[in-house]
DNA sequence: ATCACGATCTTT
DNA sequence: AAGATCGTGATG
């Protein structure tokens, strides 16, 4: 993965991450998903990134050099991983919010549940991140170093036709921004679903 | 009090 | 099918 692709705005970078492949390994085994499903997070611009109200110990890596990993925590017991993009500096990342998994399927259901479909092994942000085996310590992690336990990689190229755009899901503010982007009629990309709190909101 | 989640309930 | 509820803990 060349960096060059990652460093540009994360609603440019989301769509083309469609297809790649990050890939963990652990004493357990390695855990290879290719993405599905993306969110484009912008900073101080976007009302609901995280970086929205400036940098915090919590959003730092968001802000740093792009490849890194941006790891947290959501309601208590999932994680979920965003890919920075970016800017050294200016905030912004993409939110990975579904793959496919390609290599190590058995371990993958093993954290996931026996009983879970394939296709929702990782689906789902926080599921994604179960599956893979992401945690705590993998955030700000270079994707880009060969042999690191959490890497990112150019995988199979989608079609351009099947990259549909929509609106970002679960969040409550400025959630009809078009910065979710997914592969159209895949079984493994998460469903769509209205924040509770959602209001209206002007932008793109 | 809020929350970029997910599973499981309840009510149509 | 759609909406409500709750678990769980970091965050500011």
């Amino acid at each position: 993965m060349n960096v060059d692709l990652l460093s540009r705005p994360a609603e440019e970078v989301a769509p083309e991450l469609l297809g790649s492949v990050l890939a963990c390994k652990s004493s357990k085994g390695t855990v290879s998903i290719a993405i599905t499903e993306t969110e484009a997070y912008s900073g101080t611009a976007d009302p609901a990134s995280h970086a929205y109200r400036g940098r915090t110990p919590r959003n730092a890596v968001m802000f740093g050099p792009a490849g890194h990993l941006y790891v947290y925590r959501s309601h208590g017991l999932h994680w979920c991983a965003n890919v920075v993009t970016g800017t050294d500096g200016i905030a912004s990342a993409v939110l990975v919010r579904a793959g496919r998994v390609i290599e190590g399927e058995d371990l993958a259901r093993r954290r996931r549940g026996e009983k879970v479909e394939s296709p929702r092994l990782a689906r789902g942000p926080g599921n994604f991140c179960q599956a893979l085996g992401i945690t705590a310590e993998h955030n700000g992690a270079d994707l880009l170093l060969t042999g690191a336990s959490v890497s990112l990689s150019e995988g199979e190229s989608v079609p351009a036709a099947l990259i549909q755009a929509g609106p970002r899901v679960g969040v409550s503010k400025a959630h009809d921004w078009q910065h979710r982007f997914y592969l159209a009629g895949d079984p493994t990309v998460s469903a769509y679903r209205l924040s509770p709190r959602a209001k209206p909101s002007a932008g793109a």
